[in-house]
DNA sequence: AAGTAGACTTGTTAAG
DNA sequence: TTCCAACAAGTCTACT
């Protein structure tokens, strides 16, 4: 499932793939994929308009136009963002075809249809204005490690530090398998409360997070055999290999040996190990 | 007003 | 072998 660092994989083939051409046209097969807006409006505001940059905020591509809007895409669990040529065979739940001056395309794929496509009018700062809400992006915003500890406290009084986490309105683009994996890695159990954080554990889980997603992103993002993550020209990433916790229930802690549990916590499935997260 | 729960969706997996 | 219930996920909305 993409994660800030599968969306970063995404954004830098897009970038060269994308930048400075021009959208010829559009067409929408799936009401679902783009349901913000009617799809007339959304294929207006694209046709003509020339992409300037494709920019990432937490889970969210943003693809610049040379307008006062901006594309914005999630792919949620399945959703897939595919280069392709006009002339290859079209996959099963191809979505959004836009085509671009060059004879080429973008497809956006999702069997699960969560992900969906929007335009959306930017501010001065050409942020898209359904996206204001997000916090700041956890690799691209710089923050010490006292205002993230801060953050994870935010006035919680009964939700967990795993639920802090994954709040997008906290910090934008940690989802439910990097959240598992940093909270392993410093040694924190997802079901502490938020509140009970001090102020080394919140350190170690930032430096924990920031670690991690960048050797992720290094390694172009995680997939899993069964599921769809793949890159721009369909290809897995390989962090999946170097997960230390999360799908790995039952199997021995890499740190002591004890066995992974699995439980819930913020109605997510939690990976953690007793032993060694307190 | 923080926090929780439900809705959305469907391919895959587990269970029987 | 076949069928079905359970499951996975992120975000938005609705309610407590």
């Amino acid at each position: 499932m993409p994660e800030l660092p599968e969306v970063e994989t995404v954004r830098r083939d897009l970038v060269p793939f994308l930048t400075g051409r021009t959208v010829h046209a559009v067409s929408v097969s799936r009401d679902r994929a783009v349901r913000r807006q009617p799809h007339p409006d959304f294929i207006a505001a694209l046709r003509g308009r020339r992409l300037t940059d494709v920019r990432r905020h937490g889970k969210f591509l943003i693809v610049d136009l040379d307008s006062d809007d901006a594309l914005v895409v999630h792919l949620r669990m399945s959703g897939q963002l595919r280069v392709a040529s006009p002339r290859d065979d079209l996959a099963k739940h191809t979505h959004v075809v836009i085509d671009l001056d060059n004879e080429s395309q973008l497809r956006f794929l999702d069997p699960r249809t969560f992900g969906e496509m929007f335009v959306d009018e930017v501010d001065a700062g050409r942020r898209p204005l359904a996206l204001r809400g997000l916090g700041p992006d956890a690799v691209n915003d710089k923050l010490s490690a006292s205002a993230f500890h801060q953050m994870i406290l935010g006035g919680r009084t009964t939700s967990t530090v795993k639920a802090a986490l994954l709040d997008q309105t906290t910090l934008a683009g940690v989802g439910n398998l990097y959240a598992d994996e940093a909270l392993f890695a410093a040694g924190v159990h997802p079901k502490r409360l938020a509140a009970s954080i001090m102020g080394a554990e919140a350190a170690a889980i930032l430096k924990a997070l920031r670690r991690i997603l960048l050797a992720a992103i290094k390694a172009r993002g995680s997939s899993f055999p069964d599921e769809g993550y793949v890159d721009a020209y369909g290809k897995p990433g390989g962090f999946a290999l170097r997960h230390q916790v999360y799908g790995r229930a039952g199997q021995a802690c890499p740190r002591c040996g004890n066995a992974i549990e699995k439980t819930v916590v913020a109605q997510r499935g939690t990976h953690f190990c007793r032993r060694c997260q307190a």
